[in-house]
DNA sequence: ATAGGGTTAG
């Protein structure tokens, strides 16, 4: 028992309970109360189920005439029961507020308007009996006050329902499972759970409709252990061959994803119905095994068990998963021979399952073309265009259905704003939260958490913090939607620290997990990405192909392309993410050729490339200087693949161009692209401006990117510093000035360095760093020995001669070069040096790191915002590209 | 008189 949990308070009940149940005979319920007037010629089992309407009439006679001995009472019972009968409540309710008063109106005759109440959904109507009884000192009771609850609960007012079921002796199992099932359909499991311990301790026995009841709210909650303990109390029962509560069974194992359980108690069911096999069916699909749930809907057939409506919406439902067309096309066609066309559930399945097999025509087409549509319909529209990227048109529909005169459920508001999310429409976005405040729906846990999933895709993480600091009650979809947002925006220390508030609440899932790797891996924070790897191992969350990718991803950005390799070997089944991750990681590190290798190896696995992972290749060639393969490459995706390249296509033949001296060339590329140039192709030139010192095109080309992006200061300081290494100072005086007329502020030069679970972080130009003195006098003396050993292009940094302040201004002020000193000073022998920076590694830099990794025989990895830097024995992975 | 299977989002 002490294995139960926390959740073992409420579950205690259940096995003392069961155990009292099978140890003693059935225990008789008391005798029921019945209303003192009542004699003995109605029968018992018409009182117990509280049908009066077939006997009413003769009842009243009996009773009026014992009663007062006169007609005019012996009228009003048998008139009001008569207008019963007809369904006339109007004419029944005038008759009770006249005659009421009087104390001419029975029990039976009350019961008897409450139930037309119940089967009209008069609420006013019911409530108005209510007070009269009240008024006329009637014990609500017995038969009477269940058909009072029975009113309430019909009624849709589960809150006065309550109040008098809390106030009645209830033996009547019906009762309990209508309350129970009323809060279930409200999505109150919490209190139908809680109403069902509380029937147990008040010795009422449950049946079949309990349980079924019950096992579902365990499986709405994913109380795993609860519903075990149910399922072991209902057998003791003798409910174990029951139909209806076997199908329960099996639908609630399948959602706590115990699938061979689900599996067992169906095989093992002597009497199957429709609804088992369905059961199964949906079963499969909800664990996504769609496959297994078209082979159950085969055996259906082959079995000639017969089908209806929900067996057609789960077989597609099925196809949509398996994005089969022409089989949801042939289930289409079976269905309307077999009739259920006309349905609308069916309807928007099929628009559904269109949809989501990427036929959005075909789903506007039975969406148009539907007589009646529900809110359902409206919402698989939303989604379908949602899916599709268009979020005018889902907004327009969110428009239209509102002028329609229908409210937007929960459903609806995140559908559209998931369309928002997807096309990073930040305009429909704020829209639509308008009107979620105005209806106050921000208080539901799903709708801020798809408002902030909103915000996040559109780039606002400002917005989705405001919505998140508004929230009171959070789960862990919540965190996660913050993590991943702060990661995937650049903000990875604000990830990080969400991250670590997380866990004052919540133990991070998989889905963490994979939120939080990419904010490590921008960090270049190596130690923390292990952190969460060996979290991860510990705890045996699911390493399912997304958290694998997240991993790999992970540690090559950290630099430890080694252990990437390793677990990207180990993963099994890779996609098209684990190819082009590990692709971009060997070009991102100087592998150009294992790059090269692993392209082919995953058209061998056949796996088709896409756009990105050309990029990845493109990339992987440019940085190594692959001029050949390249193009190759380039040529390839044009020719056999039939892709159109994008700009970051052509970025990367620019830049193969560029590393390859043929500047003009690439020059006239750009112009000839048949795509408008932006801001970065110019700046790949640029950077090929540098490399090979050609000043009078990089001013041309830098015309152009101060066109585009006149405020991005990267820009700036790139040609400053192409100006500084022709040492034309006063060029770099005017670029200053620029910069200073715009109000730009240089962006300051950051590097940082992890040790011992520390992150040391150093800034450009500042000496309030850690063992500030040490450092100093190393680098001074490693400048004076490259110095003297030095060839032509390590002296053009050494004998810089101007002032410190410009050439500060020009250069990156070096934080990457005392984070390098500084690892030398502390990192312990044979352990690589790795290093982050938040800019591009300045020359002078990069010297001095070759240089170090030569004199100290210490491998040093330099991270810069493009890509790594491995020093090792003089040279560089890049080499002397950057 | 109450139920068990189905469609919409994240």
């Amino acid at each position: 028992m002490s294995s139960m949990g926390k959740t073992s308070v409420v579950s205690l009940c259940i096995y003392p309970l069961a155990y009292d149940y099978t140890g003693k005979p059935f225990i008789p319920t008391k005798p029921l109360i019945l209303p003192k007037s009542l004699s003995s010629e109605t029968s018992v089992s018409s009182l117990a189920r509280g049908d009066f309407r077939n006997s009413v009439s003769t009842k009243a006679s009996i009773l009026s005439v014992n009663r007062t001995g006169k007609d005019c009472s012996f009228d009003c019972n048998v008139e009001i029961g008569k207008f019963c009968e007809v369904g006339n409540l109007q004419k029944a309710m005038e008759l009770l507020c006249r005659s009421g008063n009087l104390g001419l109106v029975d029990v039976p005759t009350c019961c008897c308007i409450l139930q037309l109440c119940a089967d009209l959904k008069s609420l006013d109507n019911g409530r108005k009996v209510h007070s009269f009884l009240n008024t006329a000192g009637i014990e609500i009771n017995g038969v009477l006050g269940s058909k009072l609850v029975f009113m309430y609960v019909s009624c849709g007012d589960l809150v006065e329902g309550r109040r008098v079921f809390d106030k009645i002796d209830s033996e009547n199992v019906f009762l309990w499972n209508l309350l129970m099932n009323a809060y279930a359909k409200m999505g109150s499991f919490q209190d139908s759970v809680l109403l069902f311990y509380k029937m147990l301790e008040t010795g009422v026995q449950a049946n079949s409709y309990t349980f079924s009841c019950i096992l579902k709210c365990f499986a709405a909650l994913r109380s795993r252990r609860e519903g075990e303990e149910v399922h072991a109390y209902l057998l003791k029962l003798g409910f174990g061959s029951c139909t209806t509560v076997v199908n329960s069974l099996i639908t609630f194992y399948f959602k706590c994803r115990r699938i061979e359980h689900g599996q067992k108690l169906f095989d093992k069911m002597c009497e199957r119905d429709i609804i088992s096999w369905n059961s199964m069916m949906s079963g499969y699909v909800v664990n996504g095994l769609a496959q297994k749930g078209i082979k159950t809907f085969n055996e259906i057939l082959r079995q000639g068990v017969g089908v209806d409506l929900s067996t057609m919406v789960v077989v597609l439902a099925a196809c949509a998963d398996v994005g089969s067309i022409w089989l949801s096309k042939a289930i289409h066609a079976y269905a309307m021979k077999a009739g259920f066309a006309t349905k609308m559930d069916f309807d928007n399945t099929i628009m559904d399952v269109y949809s989501k097999c990427g036929d959005i025509g075909g789903a506007v087409c039975i969406f148009q073309n539907m007589v009646e549509k529900d809110i359902v319909s409206w919402t698989s529209m939303i989604a379908g265009y949602g899916r599709e990227g268009m979020s005018n048109e889902a907004f327009e529909l969110f428009r239209t259905l509102r002028k329609r005169g229908i409210n937007p459920d929960v459903f609806v508001v995140t559908s559209i704003l998931h369309a928002c999310a997807c096309s990073g429409s930040l305009e429909n976005g704020l829209k639509v939260h308008e009107y979620i405040k105005e209806n106050n729906m921000e208080s539901n846990l799903v709708v801020s958490n798809a408002l902030m999933n909103m915000y996040s895709k559109c780039g606002s993480m400002e917005n989705a913090e405001n919505v998140f600091s508004r929230m009171t009650t959070r789960d862990i979809v919540s965190w996660n939607t913050m993590i991943g947002g702060y990661s995937k925006n650049g903000l990875p220390s604000e990830a990080l620290n969400m991250f670590i508030r997380m866990q004052l609440q919540f133990r991070p899932d998989d889905v963490s997990v994979t939120c939080i790797l990419p904010a490590c891996a921008s960090l270049g924070a190596l130690e923390r990405g292990r952190e969460v790897h060996c979290y991860l191992l510990k705890n045996e969350l699911s390493s399912d192909l997304l958290v694998a990718n997240a991993l790999v991803d992970m540690y090559v950005k950290c630099g430890a392309l080694a252990t990437a390799k390793l677990l990207f070997d180990k993963i099994v089944l890779k996609d098209l993410f684990s190819w082009t991750i590990m692709i971009a990681g060997f070009g991102m590190h100087g592998f150009g050729r294992e790059a090269i290798a692993t392209f082919n190896e995953m058209r061998q696995a056949g796996i088709e490339p896409d756009e990105t992972s050309f990029i990845s290749i493109l990339y992987a060639c440019s940085h190594s200087g692959l001029f050949d393969e390249g193009w190759k490459f380039f040529n390839l995706m044009r020719n056999e693949f039939h892709i159109q390249p994008k700009l970051d296509h052509y970025a990367c033949i620019v830049d193969l161009l560029a590393r390859a001296g043929k500047l003009s060339m690439a020059y006239k590329f750009i112009k000839n692209m048949p795509l408008e140039p932006d801001a970065t192709i110019w700046t790949v030139l640029l950077s090929g401006c540098r490399m090979h010192h050609d000043v009078r095109l990089a001013e041309k080309v830098a015309d152009h990117v101060f066109e585009l992006e006149p405020e991005n200061t990267h820009h700036y300081l790139l040609l400053a510093n192409i100006y500084a290494e022709a040492e034309k100072w006063n060029e770099v005086q005017q670029l200053r000035q620029r910069m200073i007329k715009r109000g730009l502020k240089k962006n300051v030069g950051c590097s940082w360095i992890g040790m011992k679970g520390e992150v040391y972080i150093f800034v450009s130009s500042r000496t309030n760093h850690p063992e500030a003195r040490n450092i100093t006098l190393l680098l001074k003396d490693l400048s004076k020995e490259m110095k003297e050993q030095g060839d032509a292009s390590r002296k053009k940094y050494a004998l810089i001669n101007t002032e410190e302040k410009q050439k500060q201004f020009a250069l990156c002020g070096h934080s990457e070069k005392l984070a390098m000193g500084f690892g030398i000073l502390r990192s312990p022998p044979g352990k690589a040096i790795r290093v982050t920076k938040n800019l591009r590694v300045c020359g002078e830099c990069h010297e001095m790191g070759k240089f170090m990794s030569k004199k100290f025989g210490k491998e040093i990895l330099l991270r810069d915002s493009n890509r790594f830097h491995h020093f090792k024995d003089g040279t560089c992975s890049c080499r002397g590209y950057w």
